[in-house]
DNA sequence: CCTGCAAATGCACACGTGAAAATTTTAGAA
DNA sequence: TTCTAAAATTTTCACGTGTGCATTTGCAGG
C-alpha cells in the first residue's frame, strides 16, 4: 500500500510536505503542491483512513438510527430517509444504518466511532438512546418526531397540522361522523396526528365519539382489524382518518371484504403519501409529508453543528399538505344544516 | 478519554498486558485478566477503533451497495435486504449503505475502508464496480443477481424458475394467450424471468406472440403504460405475467381504468411477493423470492470468506415459489382441447 | 542453592498521519 | 556583502493499539 512516505521519497520532500500539500495547507508553494498531487495521483495513493482518523480524532462516519428496522418502520420511509440524507451528505462520509432496538451495547455508540448521529425517531422509547448520544457529546439531530426538549436539534413534519388538515377535509366534504384509526401507541407521530384530528373536530363543534377512536399499530394488518371494529360500531362513521397509509390500505381491504364501497359508502384518508397511495384502488387521499426533505434538511443541520458545535439547537417543522385523490368524497346524505 | 495506558497505570501492569487481557490472549494469568477487565469496566474504557483499525489493518466495516438507491430499487427490497443482513451480522460491525451510482470516486472503495462488501446487484452495469472490488482484493459477495463468472461468490433467487412457474401457472389455469411485461432492460433478473417465461411457453407448445412482449422498467408507472399497450394489442392476452409486483400494481390500475375486471377478464401474475401484494385488490398472485433470506445467507457467506479468503467461491440459488392469490383465474372460455 | 524450563509480563517498535518545533532557504534592506 | 525577517520545508514527536522478542517470575528437580 502506498503511504505519504512513499510519495515523499518519490518527490524528494518530507512526508509532512506531502501531507500539507494533499490537505490544501497554504504553507506549501503552489508548484511544489502541484507536483506532489500529480505524483500521488500517479501512484494511486489512497489515504489510510484509520491513521487519519486516529490523529484527527474523527471517524468520517455518520450513524443513522431508526427506532427499529424490523417493526413499525415502513420500507418507503426508510428509503426516502436514505435518499434525502445522501443528497446532503458528501461521499467521503460513511453512512451506517442501524435499528436502535438492535443496539445492545450502548457504549459502542461513542464519539470516536461517530462524528455525528441522525435519529429517525418514531417513539419516545428512543429517548434513552437520544440522551445517551447527547451525553456522550456526539453531535446529534433528531428527525421525524417532534421533541419537547429544546436543547436537542430537531426536524420533523407538522404531524398535528396534518391530522387537522385530514379532519378538516372530511368535514368540508360534509362528513359529521368521522372516525380515526390511530398509530402505534407510544409513537409521538401517532399522538400528534390524533391531537390535530381532535382539534379539528372540536373547532367544528363536533363531539368526538369514543367508539370512533380505534387503536392500530401502523401495520397494514392492524388497519384491517381496526376497520372491521369501526364497521361494527353502533353508529358507523362515514369517514375514517387512518394515521398512516399502510393502515389505510388495510382498512380499504376490510371495506372491500365487507362489501362496503370506498368512497361511496365510506371515505378514507391516509397519512404519508407513500408511493403506493396513488395506485390504491381507489387512489388514496392522504397527507403528504416529505421524509426525503426531512432527511435532507436534518443532515444539513447536523453537518452545520458538527462544524460549529456552539450553534444554538434549532427546531424545524416542515409543513404537511393534503393530497386529494379519490378515496374520500361527500357522504351519500350530506349532514348539511339539518 | 481513557486508554489502555491509563488502565495499565491503574492496574500496575504494562499496557501490553492490558491489551492482551482485554483481547482474550491466553498468555495472561486468569486472575490478572480478571482484575484488568474489572478495572477497565470501572473506568468505562472504550477502545479507540481508529487506533485498533490502524494496527490490525481492519476497518470493522461492511459495505452494502445497491445498484441505485434512487431508481429501480423498490423500498421493500432495500428493507428486507437490510433486515436479513443484520440478522447475520454481529453488532460490532458497522454496516454502511450506498448506491453504486453515487460512487464517484472508485478509489474510495478500498480494502482499508471495507473489510467486506455486499453488492445487491440488479444490473450488469454493476459489473465495473464489482470487478473493481474484486481487483482491489476486498472480500465480496454479489447478491440477488445471478452471475456468470464463477470466480465471484453469488447468492440469488432462481429468477428463471420463477418466470417458468408463473407461466406454468397461467397455462394450467387454461390460458393460451399469455403476455409479459418485462422489467428494466439490462437487469439480469428481467432477462432471466423472461427466459423462464419463454421456456414454459415453448414447453407447452405455445408460439410466443411478439405483440405480447412489452417492455417495462420495474416502476409502477411503466407497468401501467405497458398494460395499456397490451390491452390495445390486436389479440389481447388473457393473462399477463408482470416481472415484478410494482408493475403488476400499475397494470392492475390500467385494467381498472379501462373497465377490465381482474381476474374475470384478465389474469395478472406478479413477481417478488412484496408486502403490498396481498393487499392489492384483488390480492396478487405472485412469485415469492425472499430477499431477506438472500441477504442473510449472503452475509454468512461473506463472513466466512473474510475469515478464510482461500475458500472456493460458491454460487447459491435460493428457490422461488408460486403464491396463489386471486388476481389470476381460469379464463372465461377455457382454451381446452378444441 | 542452583539449574532449567515454562509461564507471565514488559519493552520497543510499527502503523500513517498531522502539529509543533526546528531548520533551511529566500528575499529584502542596510 | 551581511544581516534580518519571512517563507518554505524538514525534523521530531505523539496519537492508541497490537505483536515479536526479551525479560522476569515462579516452580520443580537435583
Amino acid at each position: 500500500m502506498i503511504t505519504i512516505k512513499d510519495i515523499a521519497r518519490a518527490a524528494g520532500v518530507s512526508h509532512t510536505t506531502v501531507s500539507r500539500a494533499l490537505n490544501g495547507n497554504p504553507l506549501i508553494k503552489p508548484d511544489t503542491r502541484e507536483r506532489i498531487v500529480r505524483i500521488a495521483a500517479e501512484m494511486n495513493y489512497v489515504p489510510n483512513y484509520s491513521a487519519k482518523n486516529l490523529v484527527t480524532q474523527k471517524s468520517n462516519t455518520i450513524g443513522l438510527f431508526f427506532s427499529s428496522i424490523d417493526q413499525g418502520t415502513s420500507s418507503s420511509f426508510l428509503m426516502d430517509a436514505l435518499k434525502g440524507i445522501r443528497q446532503a451528505l458528501d461521499e467521503s462520509y460513511l453512512l451506517t444504518v442501524n435499528g436502535i432496538d438492535d443496539v445492545l451495547h450502548l457504549d459502542r455508540v461513542h464519539p470516536r466511532r461517530y462524528d455525528g448521529i441522525l435519529v429517525m425517531s418514531q417513539t419516545e422509547h428512543d429517548n434513552a438512546f437520544i440522551y445517551h448520544v447527547k451525553a456522550s457529546g456526539i453531535p446529534l439531530v433528531v428527525l421525524n418526531r417532534q421533541l419537547d426538549d429544546p436543547s436537542i436539534p430537531n426536524v420533523a413534519a407538522d404531524d398535528r397540522g396534518g391530522g387537522r388538515a385530514a379532519a378538516d377535509h372530511a368535514y368540508e366534504l360534509g362528513h359529521r361522523q368521522i372516525g380515526i384509526i390511530e398509530g402505534r401507541p407510544g409513537f409521538k407521530s401517532s399522538a400528534e396526528r390524533r391531537l390535530g384530528f381532535m382539534e379539528s373536530l372540536i373547532a367544528h363543534g363536533l363531539t368526538p365519539n369514543p367508539a370512533h377512536f380505534v387503536q392500530g399499530d401502523y401495520s397494514i394488518e392492524s388497519g384491517y382489524a381496526a376497520m372491521i371494529q369501526l364497521l361494527e360500531a353502533p353508529e358507523r362513521p362515514s369517514a375514517v382518518f387512518c394515521c398512516n397509509d399502510d393502515m389505510a390500505i388495510g382498512a380499504m381491504n376490510a371495506c372491500f371484504d365487507r362489501g362496503i364501497s370506498v368512497p361511496e359508502e365510506l371515505s378514507l384518508i391516509g397519512f404519508d403519501d407513500m408511493v403506493f397511495a396513488r395506485y390504491a384502488n381507489p387512489p388514496l387521499t392522504t397527507i403528504r409529508k416529505s421524509v426525503l426533505e426531512i432527511g435532507r434538511e436534518g443532515t444539513k443541520l447536523l453537518l452545520e453543528r458538527m462544524e460549529h458545535p456552539q450553534l444554538a439547537p434549532v427546531h424545524r417543522h416542515l409543513g404537511s399538505e393534503l393530497v386529494v385523490r379519490r378515496s374520500a368524497a361527500a357522504p351519500r346524505q350530506p349532514a348539511g344544516e339539518i
